[in-house]
DNA sequence: TATTATCCTATGGGATTAGTAGGGTTTGCA
DNA sequence: TGCAAACCCTACTAATCCCATAGGATAATA
C-alpha cells in the first residue's frame, strides 16, 4: 500500500505542476488546497528538494517551485525517493536489491519469478508517466 | 512490500503443489525444506485452511494438503487472503474500497487514476496466474 | 531590524510485523 | 484405554515503521 507520505508528495507536485508560470508556492498555500498536515508535508517537500526535484525559496515571497526536469520526471523517480523499492520483494529489486535469507536459488523461486513479472508491469507504468502525463490524467 | 506472511504462504503452497500425490505434509516438513520458522508457518496454513484453500488431517499421519480447486485459484486470491487488498490506495481496491478522507473528488484525482493503471496491470497477472501455472514458472 | 518562510532535529503515539510461548484438542495406533 | 503425534487457538512481545507535531535555527526580503 502507498503510504501517505507518498501520496501527499506526489499530490504536492501535481499542484506545482498545474499551475500557471513557476512563481514560489508557500506549504501552506499547499497543504489547504490539498487538505495534508502542514507540518507533514514541509517534512516531504524537503525530501523531494533535497532528492533534486523541487527548489525552496526562503523568506517572504518564498516557497517551492518545480525544477526544470521536474515535469519531465517519471512517477517511479519520486516513488523511489518517498516510498521506497517499486519491487514487492527485496530480491527483484533493481535499486534496492537484498538476497532473501531463506531462499537458496532465486532462479528457481517461483515467488521470486513472479514479482519479476509485476515488477515489470508497474515499471511500465510508473517509467513512462512523466508529472507531465500525471496531470493530464486527471481528465481521463 | 510483500510480508514474510504472504511469501511464506505462497512457498508453502508451492511446495505442497509440487508434490506427486496428495498425502497431508506435516508443517515441520514444510518449514524445513522452506526455511520458514514451523510456528509461524503454522498460524499462516491455518489461515489458509480457513479460507478454504487446504485442507488438513490431525493426529499420526497427519498434516496440510491442497484441496481440489486449490490447483486452479489465481494467485490472487491467496493474496487477498494473507496480504489483503492489491491497490497500493484504497480508493482504487475492489474488495476493499475505501474512500480517501482528503481526496474530494477521486475522478479528478491524479494519484486515483495512474494507481487505477497500476492495479490493473498487477492484477491481470495476478489473477490470470493459478497455482499451477505459478509452479511452472520456476523454471522459466 | 522585523517579518516571513524554509530548514532541521527531536519526539511520541499508534499501527503493523514477525514472530514466540504455551498450552488445548483431535486422531491414530498399540 | 492410553499415549504420542499433529493440528488448533489465544495471547503476548520486541522491533519497526508511519504519521504527525513541536520548536527553534537559518536565510531572505523589505
Amino acid at each position: 500500500m502507498l503510504s501517505r507520505k507518498t501520496k501527499y508528495g506526489l499530490k504536492a507536485l501535481c499542484f506545482l505542476a498545474r499551475r500557471e508560470g513557476n512563481d514560489p508556492v508557500q506549504i501552506e498555500v499547499i497543504s489547504k488546497a490539498e487538505n495534508i498536515s502542514q507540518k507533514f508535508l514541509e517534512s516531504i517537500l524537503l525530501t523531494l528538494r533535497k532528492a533534486g526535484y523541487l527548489g525552496a525559496k526562503k523568506g517572504k515571497g518564498g516557497g517551492y517551485y518545480l525544477l526544470d526536469k521536474t515535469r519531465k520526471t517519471p512517477i517511479a523517480a519520486f516513488y523511489r525517493v518517498l516510498e521506497g523499492p517499486i519491487a514487492m520483494v527485496p530480491c527483484v529489486s533493481l535499486n534496492f536489491y537484498e538476497k532473501c535469507e531463506d531462499c537458496p536459488d532465486e532462479d528457481h523461486c517461483s515467488v521470486h519469478n513472479l514479482m519479476i513479472q509485476v515488477r515489470d508491469n508497474t515499471l511500465s507504468i510508473l517509467e513512462n508517466t512523466s508529472l507531465s502525463d500525471f496531470i493530464d490524467n486527471q481528465m481521463t
